[in-house]
DNA sequence: GACAAATCGGATGTCGTGGTCCTAATATCC
DNA sequence: GGATATTAGGACCACGACATCCGATTTGTC
């Protein structure tokens, strides 16, 4: 339902938010905190301070803080990026003249579960999932086998 | 939110219910009254045979007709072979334990939205979606011009 | 100034989806 | 039986998402 890179983005920036006293964070910190591909989230992080949701600082103390605090940021905004084409979805039926006067039936209850996600992620802030998104590493600070490559996840 | 190649058996489908009294349709005759790829449209036909939704027939008056009739058959049947991995939506927030006792945020209402999709392609069938998906080639017959190749070189 | 640590950013590789092309198998019509 | 029309099915190409690698640039520390 959400890319890959839009799903690491909200972890990403939830450890931002939570960790958002003790300054900026590196890419290859929170990576390794949350088991993601350095390199890519580094990436991912790049597109973030592109759209202005977070900026980064380079050099030896460098790292990337968010902008904004948590709680003015809508999950929707961190996802935006990663996720076009999701808006501009057709009709099911591809028609052109759907919504007009003849909307096919499929064309109200696909718009209802559009308008719900989008909705979801426009309401819910940074904030009120970044607790969560961040504190499951296991119950102490050993490392849990669930971060184990095997990257073969179909 | 659906692969296209769903979108394409849906509508592919449509017609073959529709014209369901004259026997069976080809592949290419399909293609050509709503505008998509033959080739590839033979490709999603052959699926379907295969997941026993339609049958097929070989040579010179072959053709694709529906194994049951349209009112006893729902769109997820349709879609389901195009759509793998849209049932496995793990949490958003990249936990494992999510579900159990403690639900992230997201979790609640990422689920509402995966099974109103569900429940929309499970409780909707071919034969209420069939004559709108079809009727669509405008007012007049003149292609429109969503059909151009372009891939064109070497 | 030299070194190290970090972001920046392009080049490359892999994989799945969308799409085309070509040959084989099969059925009908003459 | 042969020409023809159709499905069957593999090989191939294009493109975007995912991911890695490596060099360039910036910045703090010695």
């Amino acid at each position: 339902m959400l890319t890959r890179s839009a799903e690491y983005a909200v972890r990403a920036l939830s450890l931002l938010a939570v960790r958002q006293g003790a300054g900026s964070l590196r890419a290859a910190e929170i990576a390794d905190e949350l088991g993601l591909p350095p390199q890519f989230l580094t990436k991912i992080l790049r597109r973030l301070t592109a759209t202005g949701l977070v900026s980064s600082q380079r050099g030896r103390a460098g790292g990337f803080r968010l902008d904004r605090p948590a709680e003015e940021i809508a999950l929707l905004e961190v996802v935006e990026p990663f996720q076009e084409g999701m808006e501009g979805v057709e009709c099911l039926l591809g028609q052109r003249n759907c919504s007009d006067r003849a909307a096919c039936p499929l064309h109200e209850p696909m718009e209802k579960i559009r308008r719900a996600f989008h909705d979801v992620l426009a309401g819910t802030t940074l904030a009120e999932v970044a607790p969560r998104a961040v504190r499951n590493r296991g119950p102490s600070s050993t490392r849990p086998m669930h971060a184990l490559p095997s990257r073969g996840d179909r």
